[in-house]
DNA sequence: TGAAGAAGTGAAACGTGATTCACTTCTTTT
DNA sequence: AAAAGAAGTGAATCACGTTTCACTTCTTCA
């Protein structure tokens, strides 16, 4: 007698949650948060509603883990850029500019994941992941200011600031949607700023 | 026959609409935009749920005047400062301070103001006090840049970025609430941040 | 003083989308 | 094949603060 779950039907559910996800994310692509419901994203996996209730607890965790899914990919990418070879100044110009790039490539997303009005647990959860930026960050300044290329500072201070500078400006009304300043003049002013605020160049 | 409104009548009803402003910011102050309410800001101004929309078309208008409130007056306490006698660089040391040690001190408001999420509305309301305050710091980069004293640079992006920064420190994990990092570290750390910057020493 | 318009009141209605749950369908095991 | 547990379904329910509005009270003016 009984059913216990297999390989087989686990990897259909993981499936299943993973759409779920996936789906929210393009939703939020297109409209941001606001057009998260639980219901829009049960239509867009073709499920019904209450299927969602079986891979998350509340809508809260479910916005929960499509940020974190939106956020992690950005905050990969930026890694990437700055584990390849090459001196501070270089690295933290590369850094910078993948970051503005990709945001502004993707403004809905980024307005979304910056600074869009969701709930009380969406704003924990982009609290720590302050942290993951500044911490993504932190090395480099660091190992600039032991070679001595960088000024002696706090460099997580310095790391959460630069980040803070970069949200600023993508999300604020020189954010490219709004004004049709250059799109590479912005990033350059920005490359710049972050330079000369740690102290390189 | 008939009642039109006179002086006193008129100054009365300014009077019931400004306490639900100042109560209102009190609310926000004590536990956050998530603590007020319709009938939290009625109760404390005394007077009905009904009377609120005497005043007010709906709760996202009452949050954006408290919004305001609370925004002008830290603006205002910036310009000040920002409008004293002083080289470029004194002005900019001055202002940060400014901004940083009010903030910290009203914590629970700064994070309000910054961060938290309430609606809609209120985050447009958020990005034009984004302009507002790049438009604050504005005018002292540009004398600095004329002056010679600063190097060349897209004042308004440089504006804005300083001003995210100074929002980020004070919101994210490095903020006083958390860490228990000495208050006039990160002051001293961000005064020389936003120095730099914009490329002040 | 009383008529008329303004302001105040607060209990009840409303709106909206999240959440539930009794039921159906599917998968496994013997 | 049938029992048993897992997963899926979606209409109905719920939650909860906002908003309304019929009524009361206040203020002015003739």
């Amino acid at each position: 007698m009984a059913y216990k779950p297999t390989a087989n039907t686990e990897a259909r559910k993981a499936q299943i949650r993973q759409n779920l996800l996936n789906q929210g994310l393009t939703l939020v692509n297109e409209g941001g948060f606001k057009s998260v419901s639980i219901s829009s994203v049960a239509k867009r996996a073709d499920v019904a509603t209450g299927t969602v209730y079986r891979h998350f607890t509340s809508k809260s965790h479910l916005c929960t883990e499509i940020f974190q899914l939106g956020t992690e990919r950005e905050v990969g990418k930026v890694r990437e850029a700055l584990a390849q070879q090459g001196d501070v100044a270089t690295l933290l110009e590369n850094a910078t500019r993948v970051f503005m790039q990709r945001a502004i490539k993707g403004r809905q997303l980024a307005y979304a994941m910056i600074a869009e009005s969701v709930d009380t647990e969406l704003d924990e959860e982009r609290k720590r992941y302050r942290e993951v930026w500044a911490h993504t960050y932190e090395p480099i300044l660091q190992r600039g200011v032991i070679e001595g290329v960088l000024p002696k500072q706090n460099v997580a201070i310095s790391a959460a600031a630069m980040v803070g500078a970069m949200a600023e400006v993508l999300v604020g009304p020189l954010s490219p949607s709004t004004h049709h300043l250059e799109v590479n003049e912005l990033i350059d002013a920005m490359v710049n700023f972050c330079k000369r605020s740690v102290g390189a160049q």
